[in-house]
RNA sequence: CGGGGAGUAGCGCAGUCUGGUAGCGCACUACACUGGGGGUGUAGGGGUCGCAGGUUCAAAUCCUGUCUCUCCGACCA
C-alpha cells in the first residue's frame, strides 16, 4: 500500500480526551475515530489489525473444535425475560423499541439466544457436545466509557457455548477453551495467567479470567513465578485429555488485588511476581443456569429428559487491539508484534524527488509484494525526519529506508522497531532478511 | 451513580473575570528553498465561539435552560 493513497491519518499532537498510552497511540496512528462516548470507528489500519486479531482467535477455536454462527445484535426482549436476566441486567442493557412498539435490546452478550437456538434443534445426547461461537458486536451501556476502546460500549467479543450432557463432559469443553486461550493469546505476542475470578452476572461455579500482562494494565496482578516456566503454546491430539495442562495452568497462585491478601499469600516474597494486567478473556462454566429456565433439554441414553450443562467463554477482540498497543510500545509510538502488525515492513521513500531512489523504492515494493510481504510504502515527498517519526510511532515490525545517501553506496537501511537495531545492506540482502 | 473539569478552525489552546471588528501554534493550500529523525520562508484558505432562550445599541464574554464530552471514584469483555 502506498501512503500516498492510504488512509492514514496520523496525528502529531495528543487529543485531549485521550489518557492512556493504547488510546493515545490509537488516535495518533489514526487507527480509529470517536463516534460517542465509548463508540469508536475503525479506520483502516485499525480496521487490519482488529481483523487480524480476530482471524487468529477464530483459527484457535476452530482447532479447538468450536463452529463458527454469527448471531444478530438486535435481540427480542422475550427471551431474555425467560432467563430471568431482562430485569436483572440493569441499565447497562440497552433497551429499544420496534415500529410495533415490540420491546428489543441490542445484546451484551448471547447466552439466551444461543441456548433458543439450540433447544429448538438438539434434542439428543447423541447430538452433544456443541461448541457454538461467533465474532459479533456487542453494547452495554456502561456507567463510565473510558480508555479507548478497552473499555468502550460498543465492543467486538468472541463469545462461545458450549453443549454437554454431563458435568464431566462440560468440564471437557472447558479444557478444551482453556486451551485455546492459552494459544489464542501467545499467538498474538502476549503473556497471558489464568486467574480464578468471580462468576458475575454471567453465574455460574467455574470461572478463569485471562490476564494479559501490560506495564500499564488496569488492575494490579500478582502471580507465582512459576508460570514463566509454562509454555503456552500446548500442542495436544484431538479428543486427549487436557485436563493435567489445565491442573498444572491453575495450580500456581494468580489474583488480581481485589482478591490478592499479602497477609495470606500461599507463595513466598522470592517466587511472587507483581504486575498489572488487563482481563482480555473470561471462561464460565454454568451448568443448567439457562438450560433449566429456558427448558434446552436433551433425551439421555437411559431415555430421561435433562437440561444440558453449559459454558460460556469470551474474548474481548476490540478490547486486544488496545491491549497489545498496553503491552507493545515505547516512547515513540506502537511496537506491533509481527502476528497482527498491520504490514509487516514499512519501506520509506527518503528522497521522493530523486528518481533513481524513487526507482529503487519502486522496485523495492514491487518485490516484497511480490513476495507476500505486507508493506506500507511511503512515497509521498515530505521530510525524512517526519517519515521516521510517522513510521514510529505506527509501529510497523521493520523498517525500510531508502535514501541518494546510502543507495550511493549500494545500501539500504532496516531497522528493526523493537530492538531499535539498524542494519545496512544491500537492497537484495534487504528482500532476503524481509522475506525470510 | 457521587464528586470535579471542559465545549472557540481538523488537533492543541488563548480570549470570558472587566460585553465593542474572533486570535495563536500545529495541520491544510500555493510557491521557493531544504533534504537520513516531525526543516525554513513568503502568501493563502478555513470558525453561525455546543444548542435554545433572555438581558443589551452591541454577547464567545452576562443570565436561564439544555445537550455533549471528559477526569477521579464505585462496577465490567
Amino acid at each position: 500500500m502506498r501512503s500516498s493513497r492510504y488512509f492514514l491519518p496520523t496525528l502529531k499532537e495528543t487529543p485531549a480526551d485521550a489518557q492512556i498510552a493504547s488510546h493515545r497511540l490509537m488516535l495518533r496512528a489514526g487507527m480509529i475515530r470517536q463516534g460517542a462516548a465509548g463508540i469508536y470507528s475503525w479506520l483502516p489500519m485499525g480496521l487490519k489489525v482488529l481483523r487480524k486479531i480476530e482471524q487468529i482467535v477464530r483459527e484457535e477455536q476452530d482447532a479447538a473444535g468450536a463452529q463458527e454462527v454469527l448471531m444478530p445484535t438486535i435481540q427480542a426482549a422475550d427471551l431474555w425475560v425467560e432467563s430471568g436476566r431482562y430485569d436483572d441486567y440493569g441499565d447497562e442493557m440497552l433497551r429499544i423499541e420496534d415500529r410495533h412498539g415490540r420491546k428489543m435490546l441490542y445484546g451484551p452478550t448471547n447466552e439466551e439466544m444461543i441456548t433458543d437456538i439450540f433447544r429448538k434443534e438438539i434434542k439428543s445426547y447423541r447430538d452433544l457436545p456443541k461448541n457454538l461461537y461467533h465474532i459479533q458486536w456487542k453494547f452495554r451501556d456502561e456507567r463510565r466509557p473510558r480508555f479507548g476502546v478497552m473499555r468502550g460500549r460498543e465492543f467486538l467479543m468472541k463469545d462461545a457455548y458450549s453443549f454437554d450432557l454431563t458435568a464431566e463432559d462440560g468440564q471437557k469443553s472447558y479444557n478444551a477453551m482453556f486451551v485455546a486461550y492459552l494459544r489464542t493469546f501467545a499467538r498474538l505476542g502476549l503473556k497471558a495467567i489464568p486467574m480464578r475470578a468471580d462468576t458475575g452476572p454471567i453465574g455460574g461455579d467455574l470461572s478463569h479470567e485471562f490476564i494479559v500482562l501490560a506495564e500499564t494494565g488496569e488492575s494490579e496482578v500478582f502471580f507465582d513465578k512459576a508460570f514463566d516456566g509454562l509454555d503456552p503454546m500446548v500442542e495436544a491430539a484431538a479428543g486427549a485429555d487436557l485436563q493435567p495442562i489445565v491442573d498444572e495452568w491453575t495450580s500456581h497462585y494468580a489474583a488480581t488485588d481485589e482478591i490478592h491478601d499479602a497477609d495470606n499469600c500461599p507463595v513466598d516474597a522470592g517466587n511472587l511476581i507483581t504486575g498489572r494486567g488487563i482481563e482480555v478473556g473470561h471462561i464460565f462454566f454454568f451448568g443448567e443456569k439457562y438450560s433449566k429456565p429456558m427448558n434446552a433439554t436433551v433425551q439421555g441414553p437411559d431415555g430421561d429428559t435433562v437440561p444440558v450443562q453449559m459454558g460460556s467463554y469470551g474474548v474481548g477482540v476490540s478490547r486486544l487491539v488496545g491491549a497489545i498497543i498496553e503491552a507493545c510500545h515505547d516512547e515513540n509510538g506502537i511496537v506491533w508484534p509481527e502476528a497482527v502488525a498491520p504490514f509487516k515492513v514499512g519501506l520509506m521513500n527518503l528522497r521522493a524527488k530523486d528518481e533513481e531512489c524513487t526507482a529503487a523504492c519502486d522496485k523495492l515494493y514491487q518485490q516484497l509484494t511480490a513476495a507476500g510481504i505486507e508493506v506500507l510504502y511511503d512515497d509521498t515527498d515530505t521530510g525524512a525526519g517526519a517519515k521516521f517519526a510517522n513510521m514510529d510511532l505506527i509501529g510497523l515490525p521493520y523498517q525500510l529506508a531508502v535514501g541518494p545517501r546510502g543507495l550511493k553506496n549500494g545500501v539500504v537501511e532496516v531497522k528493526d522497531r523493537k530492538s531499535g537495531e539498524k542494519l545496512e545492506l544491500t537492497p537484495e540482502e534487504a528482500i532476503a532478511k524481509l522475506t525470510a
